[in-house]
DNA sequence: GTCTATATAACGATAGAC
DNA sequence: GTCTATCGTTATATAGAC
């Protein structure tokens, strides 16, 4: 139940985000929408019309606080270890406030990449000159391997986001709770910048 | 449609394997694992009596494929680098014929973790003696920074997973056809155990 | 705007002929 | 073992009263 939001309109909207982040669209029932915002069931298709709209304006709102972020700040003017610093903090607050995002995200593509290949077409052709020019750089000056974007990028959101896509798993298999999983995820993010910049370490 | 296989038993469970996998246990359709199979859709139901039956099978035996391994590698005799360097070689071999199993697992265990529960229970409070007693020795002769074992398989298992996690949604980014993602992921294979490693260096 | 009742469609499962 | 036809349930969507 959520009862601080006042209007309807946004206690269905905030209970599709949650609903939908768990269960993925083919999992998710209206009626479960329904009953997380308390509000009758015939109200979704009043505001929303359909399912299919009601999550898709979820999930275009989730992709664009999983996608955009990092490349405003990869494509921006810090020196390299900064944007490693500012993208693992970014993206680490985040997370912690919306821990499903990620599989939510990546599931659907997976599950249904027809319906959502617009959405991928506008970053389409992504292109990180900038990142690409620096990561060069710190190979002329010995202090990287070559390496490519792609392997960088891999690198680097691995490490940030992997973590909460086996929470659901690594929870139940070690005992670690909500809480826990915070404090240990709080921890990672200071060790993170470090362990990123050595997957690029010269030989010797 | 799949017609190597002889027997109407195994295409269908064949089919059902490549079904749920994609589309997961809710998305997916019996009529569409009918179809890929080639068979009649009575037909799963007369030789695996439910849906949620023909699942258990696909998801336990995919569960026992991405988990086990790993396991008996880390809990081997092996020194710690060899250990990584086995492990990224067996992984990437599995997850090359099979790369939509990560997403598989860990979304299920997502979408209905209690469903799953009996199965993590027998995983339940694993533990890595041999491993966390390598980690510490390794520590003391200076070779790596203190570090835990859930950090350790963190950092191990992202560098390695993730990419295949990403897949669907860079290699329509970035124009990725499959033949392009398996050399990558090939020349990726020889560069991963250094960077695992390296995640653990020691400060200067 | 919000409710109850109901239409409509999709899907899993079964009966029964061959 | 395999098919066609159909049942029963569940879920989305709509009609219509308040």
């Amino acid at each position: 139940m959520i009862n601080q939001l006042d209007n309807t309109e946004d206690k269905v909207l905030h209970a599709a985000r949650i609903v939908f982040q768990k269960k993925g669209y083919s999992g998710a029932r209206m009626e479960e929408i329904a009953n997380t915002a308390g509000v009758n069931k015939a109200l979704l298709n009043y505001y929303y019309r359909s399912k299919e709209k009601l999550f898709r304006q979820v999930f275009e709102e989730a992709f664009s606080e999983f996608i955009p972020t990092v490349i405003n700040i990869l494509n921006g003017d810090l020196p390299l270890d900064m944007k490693i610093y500012r993208t693992v903090d970014v993206y680490t607050r985040m997370l912690l406030k919306n821990k499903d995002l990620p599989m939510f995200v990546l599931n659907e593509i997976r599950e249904n990449p027809n319906k959502i290949e617009e959405l991928l077409m506008t970053k389409k052709h992504l292109t990180f000159q900038k990142l690409e020019q620096q990561l060069y750089e710190e190979y002329e000056k010995g202090t990287i391997v070559e390496t490519t974007v792609h392997t960088f990028l891999i690198n680097l959101l691995s490490l940030i986001v992997y973590p909460y896509i086996v929470q659901p798993m690594m929870s139940r298999m070690f005992d670690i709770d909500d809480k826990k999983f915070e404090e240990l995820m709080l921890e990672r993010k200071n060790a993170l910048p470090a362990m990123i910049i050595e997957t690029f370490r010269p030989k010797n």
